[in-house]
DNA sequence: CATGAATGAGCCTTCATTCAT
DNA sequence: AATGAATGAAGGCTCATTCAT
């Protein structure tokens, strides 16, 4: 009898679950060491030391595991980024939350970082199209826009387009991801944080002298594409 | 006899040519459309309406022909970006210019511009290791960090870790292109741009008020990588 | 994940082992009535009854199928030919025993003998050179030149260089399997046997007038090869 | 209009000739060097300059060329060796002037000799029968037959199946070929021809003693084949 | 629960052959 | 007389999946 294959409403036995767990950690692990494509069954059941078989039985297949190692580290990552921020009461104060929290996610947990992003990258449906639930930053884009929308309901944040700041932010940070997964330890992930804080600072703050308002940015569209 | 591999010298006629541009024209629209995983030659055949042998007629390999669309499309991005900047005497124009240059290619060239992306983020050795020659974002961080030295030296801007920055611009322009990938012409290139300069414009500026500057965040230009 | 791959310890399981050794068989009587050539995955499986898949299981590929077909075969052969030949204290009693131990083992392992000599003569690096280890006879030569030197120093042999005589008798042996291999039962094993034991009696035999036998039986030992 | 394919009545044009020798010659470096598996037309057409079609334009196919240089070298060692045997009127003497002919031709044709025995040990019909015609040394075989019967008729050779016997000398000879293949010149042709020169003659001559004529081997003379 | 075994589709590549020019 | 171009079958191999035990 195949376990649970998503609708099924029995609860995952212990043992059941450890397994689950241990197939999950491996699957970050290689992914993170040899990309998605080379993520095959095969090779994940090697480096957890047992059968093939063993995934087919506790996932209904390659997508289930797949999609799995993708939750779970959407919640290590929401968990240990968004109570720092919700916890602080003013917009740039959670933007800079958001920011050094996300990288010292990454900081922390680089394998699974980089499994997040081989998955957004190398996740397709059969029919080709990206797999929009994980493909999309949508919930982290959300979230950074709720933030935007805040600061300039405060008139801490000069005037810009609060979803394209979101994506600049969640992009940066995938950006510096990027580098250290490329790149390793030469990529100094603090002092990347701070610089990224700084940039955003200074990309958002609501322009002091109104001087310089009078030629600020975003008043009049270029035309120019 | 497959026609040139590499080392011959003679021309290769108008009908290769021809044929050979039409591969990689359809190399990218399916990598564009389904993602790099899922461009097999039969698939990149089927499309071209061509038998799958004529792939490997034309070109020595999957290998050549992948580098064959990378490069491709490389020249034509440099070709339509790269003159403007060079055009701008200033670096805070350069900056501008090198912004409005790639999302105007991005949205000129949307299926070019997802096939690199798609590249980049697919290509491995056979050890899973990615290819660093196509990987790395390396020449073009290069050339902006080149642009930020020389905003540097002439103190257009404040003062940041150049490749970091370089990161961040790249990051974000990537970062729409992965939008425009994903929601298609709902993402307005032109707004992104203009935004994006913007938050550049405002990131990079330097600051008019020294006290700011008494805590600039860039203490030690660090060697590259 | 195939079983086993070099480095693994653990055993084999028997059932594995089972499976191993009915592919190797077929690929033996493949060989040995189609050829070196035709011996494809897909016809040793079809031959087999069982799918294409199935021995890139259970062996690492195609060249560690065609090296178990040649040693298991050498080792039967070995183990047929070599005892016999070592129990016999005097030169020509090897030597005779050889060829009809060699002999035998064709009549007896018509299918084997022929699908070893296809290896020697099929198997061939990607540069098209022949596979040494497989290819060259070196170990059998070897063995019959230490008889023909025994003889020669025990002054059973008339004066002839070893290593000549030793490529004769194995392409001797050689040929008769050819015959076999091509007119099938029509060819008289015992009786080829019977003969060409008399041919190099004949043709080793010490001459009986000493006069000739004063200076020696190998003048010059060459070096080998 | 294809050129004939077997049948055609029309005599060959000189060029058409000239070319067909062309293709001929490289075939025989191609397979001499490479192998008769690697002697695929690319590779024949590549080494010839011309272009593949050529190859199919001046022979009905692979076969038809496989079967030319096959032919084609045949002719030449016939003419390079039967007339010398036939000028001995003495039964040893053929033999002699046989052993030395065929090796002479060995060292002065290399490749073709190397060709001659790939093609005999790789040439296969579809159904993987080699063969026969090109397979068999028959024509050789029944040569050497007609050697040894004069022989026995004259009583210069003690009594042997002189089918065996022709084998036998067959295989030797080709074993040193395939020793010259294997390790090119640092076989000594000239050395073993006298080797085995000296062991045929002592292992046909007639046996002076007739004591040990009461045992000889040959009771029953067979029925070819 | 877990496994070893087997499958079949798909991948890239090579090759003899065909054909219009 | 020759060629460049294209084809389609077959080759070895990988992989997600299934299944009896």
């Amino acid at each position: 009898m195949p376990p649970r294959t998503g609708s099924s409403d029995a609860p995952r036995s212990f043992v059941e679950e450890a397994r689950r767990a241990q197939i999950v950690r491996c699957t970050i692990e290689i992914i993170a060491s040899l990309g998605y494509a080379q993520a095959s069954l095969a090779t994940i059941a090697e480096r957890a030391g047992i059968s093939k078989g063993v995934i087919s039985y506790h996932f209904a297949g390659k997508d289930e595991l797949i999609a799995q190692v993708y939750t779970s580290v959407m919640t290590m990552a929401a968990q240990r980024v968004l109570p720092v921020v919700e916890a602080q009461p003013r917009a740039q104060d959670k933007l800079r939350a958001y920011i050094e929290g996300s990288l010292a996610f990454i900081a922390d947990h680089g394998p699974e970082s980089i499994a997040l992003l081989e998955i957004w990258n190398g996740l397709r449906t059969s029919a080709g199209q990206p797999v929009l639930d994980a493909r999309s930053y949508e919930p982290g884009l959300e979230f950074l826009q709720a933030i935007f929308r805040q600061g300039h309901a405060a008139g801490e944040f000069r005037r810009f387009v609060p979803r394209t700041m979101a994506v600049a932010v969640r992009s940066v940070i995938d950006g510096v991801l990027i580098q250290r997964a490329t790149y390793g330890a030469d990529v100094d992930i603090a002092e990347s944080s701070r610089e990224i804080v700084a940039l955003f600072e200074a990309a958002t703050r609501a322009v002091r002298d109104d001087a310089t308002r009078s030629k600020g940015p975003t008043r009049k569209p270029r035309a120019k594409r």
